[in-house]
DNA sequence: CTGAAAGCGCTAACAA
DNA sequence: TTGTTAGCGCTTTCAG
């Protein structure tokens, strides 16, 4: 092997149509100034030899890596991976954010970073240093990683955070879950639900407040109490399991449950299976991401979508368009919505009186 | 933004260490000839100044890119990706070959590439030219389509050809689809059936044709016939109730079928549901696919696992060390096996006699 | 509007 | 064992 040297490179462009060098980098990178009746004739000498650029020498010389890097947290992600059930979040992410940067001649590079490791900046520094990406995207929990956050910010990298709402460099984005939960909550009161429970996600992440958030301002909206209608899971299946169990274990139980993320929906249910109750007429249940695995339950489940694969598209067209101006103020909200299936209905009029 | 230039590079390194960029560039590559105590002086300096090499900088010297391509088909993945049914097989592929290049200061880079348009080789050869991988994984059906591994070939880049057994450039993969054909349809036999029907995959795909083959092989073996008994699918969902029907139409209608995917087996689940037959009592059901989605049908399926991740991570390994022996004549395969759940069942002795 | 020169960060080849 | 030189392919100055 050793040193594979680019068949067809910028010299023999120039030498084909017979003009400088640096015509034909004006043409590739569609700068003014040049001749249309030259442009064409580089143009031909490029289709011609089929001629693509190196990245590698683009970023060499100081323009652009059309690299971006998109980072997820190490440990969910292969857990994800691992578990096989079905979760498609970095599909989407590629399904959005891939196309999208594919479109813009942009590469998509996936990286997985451990966020409890205290080299987190270590780590990223190196995948920064060698990628040198154009910008990067930044989901949760690392999105609200100081050191994350401060080092994407030091280095001068357009970035995008995912499921963030902060002041601060970078583009903040989210999915609207303040707005989803609300949207949930209402669903439920028109179907005649009162006690609506809420299984919300940890404190660790942003959202799990919005969401929260949401479900009170509507419950509140309808006049609704909350109290004791709250408990706190970590998104996954064991803790869901506990906290549908102290909900449903209230002499009022809820006749509804709306749990932050599909693994705890997915416990309210089996929960719901253990005692017997019905779903939906003994018991409705919205779930907080409308995962794949959330249609193959009996009944499916109502859920709230996540527009990852919009959000991830979205953050790969800003970041793209991010040379100029660097204050995106405004957090950027691609809104999700409901999905209602089988496991949410009206409400039974039965042992209430 | 602008010029945006590596923080710090080879040279700060050298100078701090007070020693020449050749001898900071021989640390960084292992190379031997290095003085220990030199070696530590300088991943000293490496280390203090947290200096990581810039692979756009190492590529354009001409050494390695540190890039391994993985190409999948452009339509299926992306209506895999639309349909969301967790399909997962991209995220097997990142969990086996993404880790396993991480581990070797690799990155993978994924893409998507026409098999049907008459430019796959200006598609292909534009990534090619872009990224200058040091090694490609090509998938089904790319690994039999004579323009890609021509082009891989020509260009003289290490690639393994995954669902491939041709003899030829590149590092022919598979994951044992005879065997697994076998191993599933000895298990009907071991459960009593002997009218095991199969539902083969389209002709563009060998593979197709290898599971054919370990069907027939292992109802040969039982001297179980197989007229009759095999119908062919396009791997899809509609293909699936067609074949199905088509054999269990048959008077003598088969007590088990292998189908040759995930949809075609959830086909045939719906077509026994249609027909009021039990599953798997009156009929038993083997996937050749082992995605999360044949987990959550009632019965789940009993399935033939695919090991990509293993595969793509056996892949990786290879091409990382494929600068020397080039000729890896014999197909590798790493086999995948039999999971057994509740859609096969011994055979009934109803209305047979 | 076009061209010539310089240099990005790194490594291969050659010297010392 | 270490250092020096040249150059990868491209773009950025800066001249014309």
């Amino acid at each position: 092997m050793g040193r594979r040297r680019q068949s067809v490179t910028i010299k023999h462009v120039a030498a084909d149509a017979g003009v400088s060098l640096q015509t034909v980098s004006r043409v590739i990178n569609n700068e003014p100034n040049v001749r249309p009746a030259m442009k064409e004739k580089v143009q031909a000498s490029i289709d011609k030899l089929g001629y693509v650029p190196s990245i590698a020498a683009q970023r060499m010389s100081g323009s652009r890596s059309y690299i971006i890097l998109a980072i997820n947290d190490r440990d969910r992600t292969i857990a994800d991976w691992k578990a096989r059930d079905g979760r498609d979040w970095v599909d989407q992410m590629l399904l959005g954010g891939m196309l999208t940067a594919a479109e813009r001649g942009y590469r998509m590079i996936f990286e997985l970073v451990d966020t409890h490791s205290d080299h987190v900046e270590r780590e990223l520094g190196a995948a920064l240093s060698a990628l040198q990406p154009d910008g990067v995207i930044v989901t949760p929990p690392h999105s609200e990683n100081a050191q994350i956050v401060g080092l994407l910010a030091e280095r001068g990298i357009p970035f995008a955070r995912i499921g963030s709402k902060d002041d601060g460099p970078g583009i903040a984005m989210t999915m609207g879950d303040e707005v989803l939960a609300m949207k949930a909550t209402d669903h439920l009161i028109e179907l005649g639900h009162e006690r609506i429970g809420f299984i919300a996600g940890p404190d660790g992440y942003s959202l799990s407040g919005w969401r929260v958030d949401g479900w009170q301002q509507a419950m509140a909206n309808a006049d609704f109490g909350c109290e004791g209608l709250c408990e706190k899971g970590d998104f996954g299946f064991e803790s869901g399991l506990h906290a549908a169990r102290k909900l449903l274990d209230r002499d009022d139980r809820p006749t509804a449950i709306i749990a932050s993320s599909d693994q705890m929906a997915l416990a309210t249910l089996e929960v719901a299976r253990e005692r017997g109750l019905d779903v939906p007429h003994d018991l409705s249940i919205v779930s907080f991401d409308n995962t794949p695995i959330v249609r193959f339950t009996t009944p499916a489940l109502t859920a709230l979508d996540q527009p990852i694969a919009a959000t991830a598209a979205r953050a790969v067209e800003m970041l793209i368009d991010a040379r100029k101006d660097e204050s995106q103020t405004e957090p950027v909200v691609v809104e999700g919505e409901l999905v209602v299936r089988g496991s949410t209905a009206r409400v039974l009029n039965h042992g209430n009186a």
